[in-house]
RNA sequence: CGCGGGAUAGAGCAGUCUGGUAGCUCGCAAGGCUCAUAACCUUGAGGUCAGUGGUUCAAAUCCACUUCCCGCAACCA
């Protein structure tokens, strides 16, 4: 199989408070299935992760916890490394938009901008907070709506009538920090992206993506309405200060976070890799070459789509662009949003404290929002760990592994059998994990996880016509033969799970002594666990989740409303 | 007429691009097995493919319209 180059990036959550199970099924968990996945099959990967931190709420955050910007975004930034690490999200690196190297990338690629004309100044008016002592954007505005009347409507929008505002059509304007109405109009210059100009080349580039029909869509509608130039400063304190060589004029601004959050993808290899960031970013240095994924929840296909490619080809051609954007949809709660203030679902924290990493990771990935919004119920969740990893997979593991060990010991005295019946079955297993195989570099992850699954099934099915137990009563050797075929097979179904519930696959490959990355010669890897092998008889594989649990989770977690 | 996604067995989904006997998992029923976590294996029941109209020898699939659900809507990332 002909290496690939893989470079793999997952939007970067914001910082401010923790991520639910949504940010983890939309984005985090497929981007580094597939991170593994390629790793495992060969391919040089590169999969970067981190938190985008800069903005009004980490602001706001900061100064409702009472501490310095800087020590609010370090504290989340490390909850968030934490929890994902407890995920076993396999990132080579997970960094920051608020480090060194992402100020200086994005101040370099402000300049570039401007050098090739595609920034312009100009003077706004916005809503300035006399007693907040700071501008406010619209959304920090609230008031009552002059249509509907409704007296919690956003500067930018009623969410009552859905109606789209002005901040100066609200009557009684107030803002929504400290609640002062003592409000003012003041004029504030900004630099601005010049998105109209750019949006030829951006369509011409657009072209030659091979992008899913979902992505293509978003982008061209875009396209089609035509790109207004877009504002890519703010009034605010916590950012990258836009460099004063380059804009006299802008003292005080900093940079819009969308407009350096993407550019982290790109600083954060550079924390990682020094100069050899241009190997992965650069096309003249070797990135031409490489394939480029990114993971993202649907609302961010538009700014991965469009902005970023932008701002990119704006500055240099020579940087490299996303081949391919991986959208998913929303996980849901028992139908509902995820609503921390609602205290309505769970979150990455509890998640891991309630159940072992592969759990969700097995649920999240075999379910994965990849067409639709899906419901996330404690009950479908209960039902799939149970049937598929205890029943299925962990339960063949076992009813092998005590048989053998309990009738004949814990070395094999056996090679595997090799009759018609496992000629049959290593043919049909050959042909499925091509198909698996195919499933995952597609990232159709759904359909993967239900191949793995009759994968295992295969196992079960074997073990029941072969009946070693009926078997050994009359011919020791045919029965111990059988079960060292079914050991080998047990061998292959781990390793093909490995980019999915990694810790659980480590642990049964050790205890049955053996290891490996990945099948790509299934005659040969059954013949791996032979005669003289020793293994040991795992205390469990997985456990069960009873219904008692799934009732005291709908309850702690305010499942049913 | 804002944009997009969805509607297929009791539940969750695939199949729609490229029209040709409606499929998978769970649940349910019957049988088998008794090695294993009351697990596993086999078989079966269960569907006017949201609705209406059209194209066609033939429509879940193509076309038109309608209904319902879910997201997004450019200063919230």
């Amino acid at each position: 199989m002909k290496k690939e180059k893989i470079l793999i990036t997952c939007a970067l959550p914001y910082v401010n408070g923790l991520p639910h199970l949504g940010h983890l099924a939309g984005c985090l968990l497929p981007s580094d299935v597939y991170a593994r996945f390629n790793r495992l099959i060969g391919n040089e990967t590169l999969y970067i992760g981190g938190t985008d931190e800069h903005g009004t709420p980490s602001e706001l955050g900061a100064k409702k916890e009472g501490i310095d910007v800087l020590e609010y975004t370090t504290k989340y930034h490390n909850l968030h490394k934490d929890i994902y690490k407890k995920f076993n999200l396999s990132f080579d690196y997970f960094g920051r938009t608020s480090s060194n190297e992402n100020t200086e990338l994005s101040q370099q690629i402000a300049r570039e901008l401007a050098q090739n004309g595609y920034i312009e100044e100009r003077e706004v008016e916005q809503v300035f907070s006399i007693d907040d002592d700071m501008f406010l954007p619209d959304r920090y505005i609230v008031g009552t709506c002059p249509y509907c009347g409704a007296t919690n409507a956003r500067g930018d929008q009623c969410e009552s009538c859905t109606k789209v505002l002005d901040p100066k059509d609200l009557i009684d304007a107030h803002s929504a920090v400290s609640g002062s109405t003592n409000l003012e109009v003041r004029k504030t210059k900004h630099l601005y992206l010049k998105l109209s100009k750019l949006s030829d080349k951006v369509r011409e580039w657009v072209n030659t993506r091979n992008w899913n029909k979902l992505t293509v869509g978003i982008a061209n509608k875009w396209l089609d309405e035509g790109l207004s130039d877009r504002c890519i400063t703010r009034d605010l304190k916590w950012g990258i200060p836009v460099p004063l060589d380059t804009f006299p004029d802008m003292k005080d601004k900093v940079f819009y976070v969308w407009f350096d959050a993407p550019i982290g993808y790109i600083s954060i290899t550079k924390e990682l890799l020094g100069d050899g960031y241009k190997n992965w970013w650069l096309e003249s240095c070797g990135a031409k070459d490489e394939k480029y994924v990114e993971f993202m929840g649907k609302d961010n296909v538009p700014f991965h789509s469009i902005m970023f490619p932008a701002t990119l080809i704006g500055a240099n051609s020579d940087y490299k662009k996303v081949d391919i954007l991986k959208g998913l949809s929303y996980l849901n709660f028992n139908g509902g949003k995820f609503s921390k203030s609602a205290n309505r679902g769970i979150f990455a924290d509890s998640a891991i404290a309630e159940f072992p990493a592969d759990y969700w990771r097995y649920w999240l990935i075999k379910n994965a929002p990849e067409t639709d919004d899906t419901d996330f119920t404690f009950e479908r969740f209960a039902e799939e760990i149970n049937k598929d990893l205890n029943d299925v997979l962990g339960n063949f593991v076992l009813r092998v592994l005590k048989f053998y060990s309990s009738k004949i010991g814990t070395t094999l005295q056996h090679n595997p059998a090799n009759g018609e019946k496992e000629q049959a079955l290593k043919a049909e297993l050959s042909s499925k994990i091509s198909s698996y195989t195919k499933y995952l570099s597609e990232m159709e992850f759904r359909k993967a996880m239900a191949e793995l699954r009759a994968i295992w099934v295969l196992g079960n099915t074997y073990i029941d016509e072969m009946a070693p137990w009926t078997v050994f009563k009359t011919d020791t050797e045919k029965s111990g033969e059988i079960l060292a075929f079914a050991m080998n097979l047990m061998r292959i179904f781990l390793i093909l799970a490995r980019p999915v519930i990694p810790e659980t696959v480590e642990k049964i490959l050790s205890s049955l002594n053996t290891s490996g990355d990945w099948i790509n010669d299934v005659e040969a890897e059954m013949n791996t666990i032979v005669k003289g092998h020793n293994f040991e008889v795992p205390a469990s594989v997985f456990t069960k989740i009873t219904p008692e649990k799934v009732t005291e989770l709908n309850e702690k977690y305010n499942a049913k409303k």
